[in-house]
DNA sequence: CCGGTTTCTGAGAGCGCTCTCGGGGCGGGG
DNA sequence: CCCCGCCCCGAGAGCGCTCTCAGAAACCGG
């Protein structure tokens, strides 16, 4: 055990490899480092002294210098509750993790609630200790993007973002579901049933993922009746809520389309418990692709499936690429196709 | 503007901070930490130089001579899928995420899906980039105790870890649910409600919740008649299966404790289909309590709640309180009280 | 007004690493 | 045989911070 060794705590030091290597440290950090220009002899020594000693390189001094973390941080505004009762949280976090995973770079997620939070996390950021950001479920009021971009922090959201001008700001990389088109397909299979009173229950509308569905809805309809539309709010309480709305103003419906399986869930007790038949009597569509709710709802939902796990690793390896290549152009915004998966429901 | 601001790439450096001050760097350190030992004077200078200047202390460096990281790791085994798909996961990292960010601590969050997967957070840990650790979904297998246990990493385990010797371990902090206080709790109800002829279905038998969900139930029955005992999975699926295989070994059962409400959502749909009525014939006890299944089923489940934000939250405080005092001995294993939720199908 | 405390402050070392820069060794061309 | 160029390697500076240590300043009692 070299003098070195015992100095910091027990973890060995480039130094102490360097030492038992009989090399420089500088030749040391080189074949940690890949290896590149030096000699076949030097590295297998290093490479012993490494292994034998177990050498970890300590990356706060390596990003001391380097100024990169090999970290990203994933924020998450999670006054959207439904981020974290759906199952989407934990898919996109696989997906980011994936691939962080192969690209050898780690994730801290950083989870706000409040006005505090925002506040602290843009402590975090500002402290420099990842290298780019994800972010979930923006908010206008979101100060993060701000920040983010004041401090030169390279990030990518998930989802559309919502406020004005930020479609055209080419600042603001995103990753979207084709929320439009795969309301388009569900209704197109409304259609093709041959139902034509195709009613909708929408997502509260201040979120672009329940605009961009009630103007994929909209898109086959374009004189459509308005007495058709109701607005829920993605739970299912919300689709029974709008369900009965629905069957008060428009008794003669034979389809709804509900831009989440959850409301779909709740629409079709509604229907069952008036007496209709689905899907006979009425067809319905949900949206999102839920295991827990789609399979299990009585009759098993036809609905729109979206990638949630490959939005997390698109979204990740935009990020990366970014930071790989600063100079590069930013990326332009990456839409998900969806797809329609056809049950019993419709 | 001064010299050695612009030298670190636009960041300000407590050097710049201190000659914006007229203080030197080691004051302007101890105002930032705190100004403990400081003149007022210079205190007030110093912030002023700080909130102009925008600094932000570089963790790096600090960490790099503090051995501080202010960082926990979550390491989370995936394989136990369920952990993904159930909302357990949100509300564990919610709690964790709560209680980390009243300490100023961050989160990093590390999903192991595969050996290679433990060989780099293995590596992670060594790194010494986390002060220490929470385990989730342990298995035998899983290398990071031991790793942690190597490296000095304080680590708090979720969830009884279920090898031979780990109950009697002082080393293994664990925090869990009063699993088997819980499904105590079920069975004492469906007696409670004149049952005699109760069943149960089990989770994996290689898990201890469900091991201490079976151990519950058979605390009430010492005696206990083999056949009223399936094995399911977890899932609705499972439990459509034990269900089916219950009403055939014993068809005059009048109650059923599932482990999971997914399992006692497909019970009852087995039970329904048979003719039973629930809770009529048959009443029906879940465990989880997880909102959209027990809110959602028909009737609406009566099943046992477990906090499992709660348990996020203690697992941090436990770490944390080990990491701030290093000295104090180990704490002891926690185990969270179990409540049951009255609703209909029991 | 002076010596002894006590309180503050600054100089400087050092955390572990990367990276530049220059020197030494070696080969090949003149 | 000499010189030039190339390839490796090591010395050393420096990343931004904390913390010890010693000296300066302030304070007190006599």
């Amino acid at each position: 055990m070299t003098e070195s060794e015992t100095a910091t705590g027990g973890r060995p030091t480039l130094e102490s490899v360097a030492e038992l290597a009989g090399v420089s440290r500088a030749t040391a950090s080189r074949v940690v480092n890949g290896g590149a220009g030096v000699r076949a002899v030097l590295r297998e020594k290093v490479e012993r002294a490494v292994a034998e000693l177990g050498y970890v390189p300590n990356l706060a001094a390596r990003t001391l210098v380097t100024r990169r973390n090999r970290a990203i941080g994933v924020v998450v505004a999670e006054p959207e509750a439904r981020f974290f009762s759906d199952p989407f949280f934990a898919q996109h976090l696989r997906g980011i993790s994936r691939e962080l995973a192969a690209a050898d770079n780690q994730m801290v997620l950083l989870l706000a609630e409040d006005e505090r939070d925002h506040e602290r996390i843009g402590r975090y950021l500002a402290g420099g200790h990842v290298d780019g950001v994800l972010l979930f479920s923006l908010h206008r009021s979101d100060p993060t993007p701000e920040t983010a971009q004041r401090l030169g922090l390279p990030f990518v959201i998930g989802g559309r973002p919502g406020w004005p001008g930020a479609e055209s700001d080419r600042d603001l990389v995103y990753v979207d579901n084709d929320n439009r088109g795969g309301a388009r397909l569900a209704v197109q299979h409304l259609r093709s049933l041959g139902r034509t009173r195709i009613a909708t229950i929408t997502g509260p509308l201040d979120q672009t993922s329940s605009i961009d569905r009630l103007d994929g809805y909209r898109d086959l309809f374009p004189h459509g009746d308005g007495d058709l539309i109701a607005v829920g709010d993605f739970t299912a309480d919300g689709g029974i809520r709008a369900m009965t709305e629905l069957l008060t103003r428009r008794p003669d419906l034979d389809a709804v389309f509900a831009a989440s399986d959850a409301m779909a869930s709740g629409a079709i007790r509604v229907l069952r418990a008036a007496g209709r038949r689905v899907p006979e009597d009425v067809a319905v569509v949900g949206f999102d692709d839920v295991e827990s709710i789609a399979a299990w709802t009585e009759p098993r939902l036809t609905t729109v499936r979206q990638e949630i796990e490959e939005m997390g690793r698109l979204m990740t390896r935009l990020l990366l690429r970014r930071l790989n290549d600063p100079e590069a152009s930013a990326p332009s915004s990456v839409i998900i196709p969806t797809g329609l998966v056809v049950r019993e429901s419709a």
